[in-house]
RNA sequence: GGGCCGGUAGCUCAGCCUGGAAGAGCGCUCGGCUUGCAACCGAGAGGUCCCGGGUUCAAGUCCCGGCCGGUCCA
């Protein structure tokens, strides 16, 4: 299906009454709706900026009065004020960052599944978007990474209508025109479409003097593979750019200006870049508008129009706006940084934890380039931090997290850094005129050297390099296309799926009692050896816990049940053998394995428990990047940016097996979802988002609460006793915990006691005492074995160089050895030729394989009267064997038996050679 | 999750393309020079070439698999 715009939707009853006209930009072509006529759509980079000279019927407003104001104006009309979520969108799987207001009710209130919290409702939620990082700076503030979406939103299912097109159009050019004084005729709405996580629909975009300052989507369709899917839900889903709304009214030179006052001049003082003159800015803001950040020309062009219009020299202009720009792209990446960090983000070289990386290294690099020392960064953060934590409560309490993780980014990067020298000195030497394109970008690419520090230092090195000007765009080529995501495989066959789709959810006996092991039910559905019963007590994997085995009983008949799997909330039973058609209706006898069950249990718990002591051992930035629990063992990872010292393993253990001892209530309840995440937040999704109105909780009182599937201890005192057994670092940033609880506690300290006892019967005693014995013994042996190889060896020597014959210019030496380690003889072998240039020395010994492997060695001179490997070729013509080398050695083996003939040969070929 | 780069002496690395006897600088030990230090000169010790397979007469080098680290991108 393809997309569907009936241009209808976009004549909404205000233009009507208002007398707005429908027109064409003459630039992008795009319909828009404006009550004046313009050649136009008023929107960047189709226009200049003019909304300096715009009179506004009201007085400059900071960022968060004009979220004030968004936020009173919708709620006096009915919306419900929501609490902004986190930037980081813990609640998806398919996304990292909340890219806007929507991503808070996607997917579970877009698709229908969850009503929302009210309806409708407004928000003023902080966002992060990475894409156009690239062009922060450039364009004074209309790109940003970090800003706050105003958004009202109205969810319209079929048989409840909030309000749609009409509406939302009117409250936008209400709010505008009174709320901000914008003159009604300043306003224009120009026709577009919306895409975004997931989701997608037509749109208006609303914008003054040159500046977009909303955008009004009705979502209205589903983003699948297989195109737009009409959605049964109709919604309104607004974003009002609170930052650009704060620049409009402030008229500020730049947005930067307008959203961080004095941190403008507080950070050119700190990084020592000179301010512009006010009206440098003023000028330069007219054409910023009509720049495209993936044009670098227009900003060289934009220096010149102003370097003419201020008569002021083209380099003055651009010695302040090179620096200027980076400070401003400063002042964002800072901000967003310190959001990704305080919502708990741990920085790592894949997931999540790349992106907050990505900004970090971006805000080194210009720190790089402005000449500042990269320490600088922790003044930059604690000047943001003081100026946003009014308006950002969640930054409150994470500046030492901040700081250390800032300290550690700051030492990697130095690192990586620091080898760049002796890397761009290898390349150069292999390119010898300069560097390639392609090594450029392997630089970046596998060794993390931005292009403009490759290029001050092979300047040193006396090579220019130049910088491509789409190198990023070079580099994207490099990597190929995203890989489909993998579709997670069900271990049901696809028909047993189909076949048990339409069936009711299964009585889930294990929620209702987890200690349930054995119970009655009825057979409703057999395929072969998959089977589905009325209610049951298996547990069906999920929530990273394995499903249940045992056995079910029908008439006596006992079927063997190998894994519980589950298709919806239907549970299937999966047989060792097929089970026969017709017990469909019968009752049945299930008896789960508890031993097994128990053990997934403990360990299940014991995840949650190591889960709560470690945050609070190492930190709130502690999150589960994946855990596994299966009857032998658990396995947690978490989040974390440094390795885990002994002292704090221990201090997990030991809170850990505490809290066992202290026998803690687990307790499990059901709550709604918006209620369960107020109370908790988002630490409840560790183990996997849930997309349902009411979800499970299941709480450790006082340490831990989150919403999960699996099996629970009552008491964590059922735990028995817990015991790490190995921690590693299995990804920068990412920890990997593994442990036995319960019995198995007991397995594993006998396994250790029986590999000691093994190692022990083999060494004969105390391990501590004769491990240190018997190193002293090898040590001791090892001399002997020195001295008497040393013998051997000056023996051997000697005994070689008296043989040696003399022939022409040469001495040498043909012998057959049958017994000789051969590191030694080739020991022997240098040496004599290194102190005898004349030497020919050939030694054949014997070959396992039947034959004699052939070494020749020759001294300097006598390697330049006779080559080595061609007297080796020569040795061939009359044996069969391989073999060659160069001048000086050459080895291989040949195919004789009889050594006496052997020799003769070669001295006969070595007399022939001299000869001739 | 994927791409790329790397793993050789205590440290920083060369050698790998094109297979043929394991290298350099720094550091270390001893000696010389010097009032002493630094520098300098001389000698020496120090190696699981990440691990496992394969190809080959021969593998640090080529091929396959794995482990570890780095880095870029989702």
């Amino acid at each position: 299906m393809g997309k569907v715009v009936d241009s209808s939707i976009f004549r909404v009853k205000m233009f009507d009454v208002e007398k707005y006209e429908r027109a064409r930009c003459k630039v992008c072509g795009a319909d828009f709706w404006s009550k004046i006529p313009r050649d136009n759509c008023n929107d960047a980079p189709c226009a200049d900026y003019t909304f300096f000279d715009i009179k506004l019927g009201t007085s400059p407003l900071t960022v968060k009065e004009v979220r004030d104001k968004f936020l009173r104006f919708f709620n006096e009309r009915g919306h419900t004020i929501i609490d902004p979520h986190p930037v980081v969108a813990r609640w998806r799987d398919d996304l990292y960052l909340t890219i806007a207001s929507i991503v808070v009710f996607q997917p579970h209130v877009t698709s229908g599944l969850v009503p929302p919290p009210a309806n409708p409702l407004v928000i003023a939620q902080p966002c992060i978007r990475l894409e156009d990082i690239d062009s922060v700076g450039y364009t004074f503030g209309r790109h940003l990474t970090n800003f706050i979406m105003g958004g009202h939103h109205a969810f319209n299912y079929p048989n409840e209508r909030v309000y749609f097109t009409h509406e939302t159009v009117e409250y936008a050019k209400e709010f505008f025109t009174k709320e901000i004084g914008i003159p009604e005729e300043e306003l224009t709405f120009k026709e577009s479409w919306w895409e975004g996580g997931g989701n997608a629909g037509p749109c208006f975009e609303v914008a003054v003097g040159g500046l977009e300052i909303a955008t009004l989507v009705f979502m209205m369709y589903d983003v699948t593979p297989e195109g737009y899917r009409e959605m049964p839900l109709k919604i309104v889903d607004t974003g009002y750019g609170i930052e650009r709304i704060a620049w409009l009214t402030q008229k500020t030179p730049t947005a930067f200006h307008a959203i961080y006052g004095y941190l403008v001049p507080k950070y050119h003082k700190l990084l020592n870049v000179s301010e512009p003159p006010e009206d440098l800015l003023k000028v330069a803001v007219k054409y910023v508008g009509r720049l495209n950040p993936k044009n670098p020309k227009l900003f060289e062009l934009l220096k010149k129009n102003v370097s003419i219009e201020l008569g002021m020299s083209l380099e003055e202009v651009s010695a302040y706006l090179d620096r200027t720009i980076k400070l401003y792209a400063l002042l964002d990446y800072v901000k967003t940084a310190m959001l990704l960090l305080s919502d708990g983000v741990v920085p790592s070289n894949s997931g999540e934890g790349y992106l907050a990386r990505l900004v970090i290294r971006r805000i080194l690099r210009l720190l790089n380039v402005l000449g500042s020392d990269a320490t600088l960064i922790h003044d930059l953060f604690d000047n943001q931090i003081k100026y946003w934590v009014d308006l950002y409560p969640q930054v409150r309490g994470k500046e030492a997290y901040i700081h250390d993780v800032l300290d550690h980014e700051v030492r990697k990067f130095n690192e990586s850094l620091s080898k760049a020298p002796s890397l761009i000195r290898r390349y150069v030497v292999k390119g010898a005129k300069g560097l390639s394109e392609d090594e450029l970008i392997e630089l970046y690419d596998s060794h993390g050297i931005p292009p403009e520090v490759i290029a001050d230092l092979s300047r040193e090195l006396g090579v220019e390099v130049s910088v491509p000007e789409d190198f990023y765009n070079k580099l994207a080529a490099r990597h190929s296309r995203a890989p489909v995501k993998k579709v997670v495989k069900s271990k049901i066959p696809e028909y047993v799926v189909t076949e048990v789709a339409g069936l009711p959810a299964t009585k889930a006996l294990f929620h209702e009692d987890p200690y349930v092991k054995e119970f009655t039910a009825e057979v409703v559905k057999v395929i072969k050896n998959y089977v589905v019963l009325d209610r049951t007590a298996f547990y069906p994997e999920g929530g990273g816990q394995e499903g249940d085995s045992g056995v079910l009983i029908v008439d006596g008949r006992k079927f063997k049940v190998v894994d519980t799997q589950k298709v919806g909330s239907v549970v299937i039973h999966v047989l060792e053998d097929s089970m026969p058609a017709d017990y469909v209706g019968r009752r049945v006898v299930g008896v789960i394995d508890w031993d097994r069950r128990f053990n997934l249990m403990r360990h299940h718990t014991a995840t949650h428990i190591i889960l709560g002591v470690a945050r609070k051992v190492l930190g709130s930035h502690v999150w589960q990047a994946g855990a596994e629990k299966t009857p032998l063992r658990g396995r947690l990872d978490i989040t974390h940016y440094k390795s885990v010292s002994e002292e704090e393993l221990k201090q997990i253990e030991e809170l850990a097996n505490k809290v066992i001892v202290e026998g803690r209530e687990v307790k499990v309840h059901y709550m709604p979802k918006y209620e369960a995440e107020k109370r908790y937040g988002f630490v409840l999704y560790e183990g996997g988002v849930v997309l349902e109105p009411v979800i499970r909780v299941v709480e450790i009182e006082g340490l831990d609460a989150e919403a999960c599937f699996g099996t629970h201890l009552k008491n964590t005192r059922e735990v028995g006793a817990l015991k790490i057994v190995k921690v590693e670092r299995i990804a920068d940033g990412v920890v990997r915990f593994e442990y036995v609880a319960g019995t198995q506690v007991s397995a594993y300290a006998q396994e250790l006691e029986s590999k000691i006892k093994k190692a022990e019967e083999v060494v004969g005693g105390d391990l501590n005492l004769r491990i240190p014995s018997l190193i002293k013994e090898l040590e001791t042996l090892k001399n002997k074995l020195n001295t008497y190889r040393k013998l051997y060896f000056n023996e051997l020597k000697k005994s070689m160089y008296s043989e040696l014959r003399s022939l022409g210019s040469v001495r040498y030496l043909v012998k057959y050895l049958a017994d000789v380690e051969e590191e030694l003889l080739k020991e022997v072998l240098q040496e004599l030729t290194a102190e005898n240039p004349d030497a020919v020395l050939i030694v054949a010994t014997p070959r396992k394989a039947g034959g004699v492997n052939l070494e020749i060695s020759e001294g300097r001179k006598a390697s330049e009267v006779i080559k080595a490997n061609e007297l080796f070729k020569q040795v061939l013509t009359v044996f069969k064997g391989r073999g060659g080398g160069k001048a000086d050695h050459a080895t291989g083996y040949v195919e004789v038996e009889n050594h006496v003939e052997l020799i003769e040969v070669l001295e006969s070929l070595l007399k022939n050679v001299l000869k001739a």
